[in-house]
RNA sequence: GGAGAGGUGGCUGAGUGGUCGAAAGCGCUCCCCUGCUAAGGGAGUAUCCGCCCAACGGCGGAUCGAGGGUUCGAAUCCCUCCCUCUCCGCCA
């Protein structure tokens, strides 16, 4: 969420952000200010009364103490009065900050200037191409190939769960294995701490990392519990340090984090998500950073750059996108999207996604800093996928595919596998 | 799942109805003194919100796991929930 008082100061920014993000409900921003304003003024009212009764009760006290039972009986009379009036007064603020804070969560946050303006992903700037494209004809679709060898149980997979949750079998199930691996162990090398983390989360995770309100109908929920299954390692992990205050000197923080992500994808169908392209469940290497507010944007860039080097290694063509204002997502400040090219598909497909939140996911989750001074002000989060699996997979398959039928195993692996062919 | 104990500031830990946001110790910061196995003294040291201030800061409100209740007044009493620990049971 945005801070009122920045919504306050900064009115003009805020709604071009609304807009050029595709937003057309602006006045709720008018709402929130005006909401926030009487909330405030009710609340000086209260205050006062509450310092007056505050001031009797210790007099009372005090007087008890000395044994005055007539003085400070007349007290207690007094204040018994105002009571039932600091009650209904605490009503009525509790429910306004209620209003201004669901007004507030329903306010995007502001796009970085160095985001193009645009409303579809055709506006989204191609920033740049890694590698050659392969236009050969022949190279099958990663299904085709998973089929004849029996890699993938998509069938079974439906069966035993629902469509969306396959089987990897043998070589696959392996090769799966070894990209985690090999991911994990990259970001280690760059000082990302590794992090194991629960793959439930409450709701006050969601709500920390902007899944809810925003997007609570992409996860899968478990009521009787209360948990949210993960549709990424961003929200345990991003929470991790949920309501804590960091010393300066300890930023910034980089965590890695393997996790299966679950989405529902309601509504996905058709040629699009056909094999691998789109699953319920699918496993990712997530990497999260805290940071100083003013190095965010230069962390997004290493770790922009950090994620491209990952596809780099796999020797997969690929290219890089920075999202425009109407592509971007509701809690992102700038973003950009890793898109892997599908030699059998002819057509990229994004596999990671990398964006700096500034302080909006901080301040849900009131995730601050104390400066030298001891100011406390709030951190900057960023995340990205390095990488997301199926796809890095299936981009594999159809690139790495021979004549003959078979798949070579990409150099970077061929350790972790401890073969050449799949 | 059963029984018991407990959750207080960065940490340890006192506090069972009143002048307590909270003793004491540790840690940390600053200052003073001293100057060779070192130590001593002093001051400060939670967070959130509102108002005032250029700023330093000041005033007020809230917070002793969370929420509700009793009371003129709650860390302290009552209720509900969450969490931790110990023992038993069960179990990968």
């Amino acid at each position: 969420m945005l801070d009122i008082n920045f919504i306050r100061e900064n009115r003009k920014l805020v709604e071009k952000g609304m807009k050029d993000k595709g937003e057309s409900e602006l006045s709720v921003i008018t709402d929130v200010l005006k909401t926030d304003e009487e909330w405030r003024s009710r609340l000086a009212q209260m205050e006062k009364l509450r310092a007056e009764s505050n001031a009797k009760a210790k007099q009372i006290g005090q007087l008890m103490g000395k044994g005055e039972k007539e003085e400070a009986q007349k007290l207690i009379d007094e204040t018994t009065r105002s009571k039932e009036e600091i009650k209904e007064l605490e009503k009525g603020i509790d429910e306004l900050r209620e209003k201004r804070d669901g007004l507030l969560y329903r306010i995007p946050n502001v796009p970085h200037e160095s985001v193009p303006v645009g409303s579809t992903e055709e506006e989204n700037v191609v920033h740049s191409t890694w590698g050659e494209p392969s236009e050969t004809v022949w190279l099958k679709p990663h299904w085709e190939l998973a089929e004849e060898h029996k890699w993938i149980d998509f069938d079974r997979g439906s069966k035993v769960a629902g469509a969306g949750f396959p089987f990897y079998i043998g070589p696959l199930a392996q090769l799966q294995r070894a990209l985690i691996n090999f991911f994990i162990d990259e970001a280690a090398g760059q000082g990302y701490t590794e992090l194991q983390a629960p793959y439930f989360v409450n709701e006050d995770s969601a709500r920390g990392t902007g899944q809810i309100p925003d997007k609570e109908d992409m996860m899968y929920t478990i009521p009787r519990d209360g948990f949210f299954a993960i549709p990424t390692a961003e929200v345990p992990v991003t929470n991790f340090h949920r309501d804590e205050i960091f010393e300066e000197s300890d930023l910034p923080v980089r965590y890695v984090a393997y996790t299966p992500c679950w989405r529902r994808e309601a509504g996905s169908h058709g040629k699009d998500v056909r094999g691998l392209n789109r699953l319920h469940q699918f496993d990712k290497v997530e990497l999260v950073k805290i940071v100083h507010p003013s190095v965010s944007f230069e962390e997004l860039e290493s770790l922009r750059s950090y994620a491209e080097s990952l596809l780099q290694k796999l020797n997969l063509p690929c290219r890089t996108l920075l999202m425009c204002t109407g592509d971007m997502g509701f809690t992102q400040s700038k973003k950009y999207d890793l898109e892997v090219w599908s030699p059998g598909q002819k057509r990229w497909l994004e596999v990671s996604s990398c964006s700096n939140f500034t302080a909006f996911q901080a301040r849900r989750m009131q995730l601050r800093y104390r400066d030298e001074a001891g100011k406390i002000h709030m951190l900057h989060t960023l995340n990205g996928s390095g990488l997301a699996l199926p796809r890095v997979v299936a981009a594999i398959l159809e690139t790495y595919q021979m004549e003959d039928g078979n798949v070579a195993v990409p150099d970077v692996l061929q350790t972790y596998m401890g073969r050449e062919i799949l």
